[in-house]
DNA sequence: GTGTTATATTTAGCTTGCTAAATATATGTC
DNA sequence: GACATATATTTAGCAAGCTAAATATAACAC
């Protein structure tokens, strides 16, 4: 489009987002997760028994994508949904003990992750890019 | 997962990159494309009646998503393909006139969300923010 | 209680991605 | 020329996203 230091900067975010995305795919791969559904069972490794509701504020994303991966997740035995008692239409999602299982190995992929795409950058530096980073994001909301 | 500046830093490069991808995936359909077409057009209109392997290579995706982001802009009358006359296997890829009259409008929504997302940023961070960002790609590859 | 409005979830249908397998055509070897 | 291998593309099937529309239940008003 044009090549100036701006247009680097959203191409690299482009780059590097979907580049880590691969990677921590193929790597959750081996749990039999697929990529974000760690961040959803993450929610529920801090206190289960949440609505779908709760999930899409925490995923940030709408209710028919939380449908589909609590679908997936339930038919691949890591979690199951019980209908609230009070509120029939909510639906309460709670962790198996396989889905608690994997708290430990995804939680060492993850730092994995972290270690690849940041190894060759010091603290002092670390803490500059977040503060960017944060600044980015409050560019965008 | 855990709390310290690298989670940190790998948790906003998400946010960041989802959350632009969001915004500026609404910003073209204004323009009836969907996001990531942007980017197979930018190619053709550096030239186009390239092949569907040389898209995969810029694109740094699978055929198989060539073959349906292909399919959609030539649905949408974007894009042509005629078969090649030497190599009866590869399909070229050619602008329609509807195809040619968007790049000036991407052109805009493109500097538009650059601008979002950088606007807080003075022109020295954005140098040292491209350098890093670089240097994560680097990590990853 | 009936009717309206609000909330939670699902369904249908789309795009971007992927992988694995199928298809078609080229090319190189004997 | 026949056969094996390589290359380009497509198909099928899956997941993450989305929007729009449907469904079910709650809650509120009269």
């Amino acid at each position: 489009m044009n090549d100036n230091v701006d247009c680097d900067i959203r191409q690299s975010l482009d780059k590097v987002s979907s580049q880590m995305r691969r990677d921590y795919s193929e790597s959750l791969r081996e749990l039999k997760l697929y990529v974000g559904q760690d961040n959803l069972l993450a929610r529920l490794w801090q206190g289960d028994g949440i609505t779908q509701m709760q999930l899409c504020e925490h995923l940030k994303c709408e209710p028919p994508t939380v449908t589909n991966m609590v679908k997936s997740l339930e038919q691949n035995g890591f979690i199951y949904r019980k209908r609230d008692e009070k509120d029939a239409r909510v639906m309460r999602i709670y962790l198996t003990d396989e889905g608690k299982k994997l708290e430990d190995p995804v939680d060492f992929k993850w730092k994995q992750q972290q270690e690849k795409l940041l190894h060759s950058i010091s603290p002092e530096e670390r803490l500059i890019l977040r503060d960017l980073m944060k600044r980015m994001e409050k560019n965008l909301s």
